[in-house]
DNA sequence: CGGTGCGTTGACATTTCTCAACTGTTGTGG
DNA sequence: CCACAACAGTTGAGAAATGTCAACGCACCG
């Protein structure tokens, strides 16, 4: 990826969209590519915060690992998504680690000390920045709505519909950007459980799995779902 | 509260403390005091952002409403602390509602519009805004870690653990917050669950319940829960 | 003094997890 | 190029945890 292209990719983020070209040139310069292969490391919790990175071509998966070793999932990072800033910004640890999910997953990486030192010269940066902080903090409110919905299946339902979806032959399809045992552990559910709310779906005609596709053919039963919890189901 | 306590006030608010006197002076020009009674709203979800919030005495619960009646509380709000700056600052409708627990509940209502204006003129506010929003931030990263805990008795421990406690005659004493409803509901479990465990709690001599007052007396049984789920307790 | 709502307890239904076995796919090394 | 290992995904059976419904005592407030 040349610097060109860094730049271009650089002023696309939410954070930079909309500034002078030249004050995102102050960021390219220091702004580094990163490859990582799949299952890679990009930082651990608890690691010296000495940069945050936005993903180009792959995906990232955020987790907490508690001192037992349970691991839980805060977010999934895909291509024009950025993470870890907040970290960068005012803390010295971060507080997840971070996995490449995907084959040649590339990374820009914009190490936190010269952009410190950037933003404090360039209040236009803090614009970008407090935006797409509350843009986390919302994001953050809705996983907390999520996973507070207690059964499973209105879990899951809830999740598919924040995914995009495309429409084809007359139905619905939802690409996984996950694996199923991912997602399961994204919204905190054993992957049997998953499989079987797949299967019940399936069975009902509400909705089939195709690998890493969902073919949804009743959306309104996936709505209703979502919203109410669990007697529209079972009603049915 | 006259106006020379509100500026002391919100001197010592996280966004602001540090800054220089007449700066926080501009912003307690436009900040209005404003008491609300217990089970008042102060804003509910989707009504237009006017402004953000510092509690000064008692204490706030902002929680999401779903469509279907469904409450989860997001946050417990207790005095210095604020709520809905983000919201303030970034979004056109607040999203979430937002209403007093306790009686006398005294509020430092900092109106958005002339905020946002300041702000602009006056980088130095956004370092500390940058800084309130990633603790926020942090805070929520770690509800989503609480809340993905899958055992009631964890998820309890985990909360009290995080609970600011006193010690007396040898024990710790948690003074809780909130009722215990709404505790439950903050965990996202039955009031009944709850009962349950703090029963099981006393039962085994590791914890009682005695009104708001939480009397622990073996903090590594609590500990070991928090952490590592469930074996701990069973094994005993 | 009567109502309203929290907190507790019991009984029961349901959901979800756990453990275990089996399949199919993918990637690796001989 | 194939055999094998590793692992996602599925399915089944049983156990455990939690929610639901219902009843009751109790404190607080009007």
């Amino acid at each position: 990826m040349s610097d060109g292209e860094v730049l271009q990719f650089l002023s696309r983020l939410p954070h930079f969209r909309g500034l002078p070209r030249e004050l995102v040139g102050e960021v390219a310069k220091f702004a580094r590519v990163r490859s990582v292969e799949l299952g890679e490391t990009i930082f651990l919790q608890g690691e010296a915060c000495t940069a945050f990175y936005a993903v180009r071509r792959g995906g990232v998966r955020v987790f907490r690992t508690s001192s037992e070793g349970r691991e839980q999932v805060l977010h999934h990072i895909r291509p024009g998504q950025s993470f870890a800033e907040a970290a960068a910004l005012t803390l010295s640890s971060y507080p997840a680690s971070a996995q490449a999910v995907e084959r040649d997953t590339e990374l820009v990486k914009v190490p936190a000390e010269p952009f410190s030192k950037l933003i404090e010269r360039e209040p236009r940066l803090t614009v970008g920045m407090v935006a797409s902080l509350s843009t986390w903090l919302l994001g953050l409110v809705g996983r907390i709505e999520e996973l507070s919905i207690s059964s499973a299946p209105a879990r899951l339902a809830h999740h598919l519909l924040s995914l995009p979806s495309r429409e084809r032959d007359g139905h619905a399809v939802i690409q996984l950007p996950m694996t199923k045992k991912e997602l399961a552990g994204h919204l905190a559910i054993a992957p049997e459980t998953l499989s079987r709310i797949l299967r019940a779906w399936k069975d009902r005609g509400v909705a089939e799995s195709d690998g890493s596709e969902l073919h949804v053919h009743d959306s309104r039963v996936l709505e209703a779902l979502a919203d109410g919890g669990r007697s529209e189901i079972r009603a049915t």
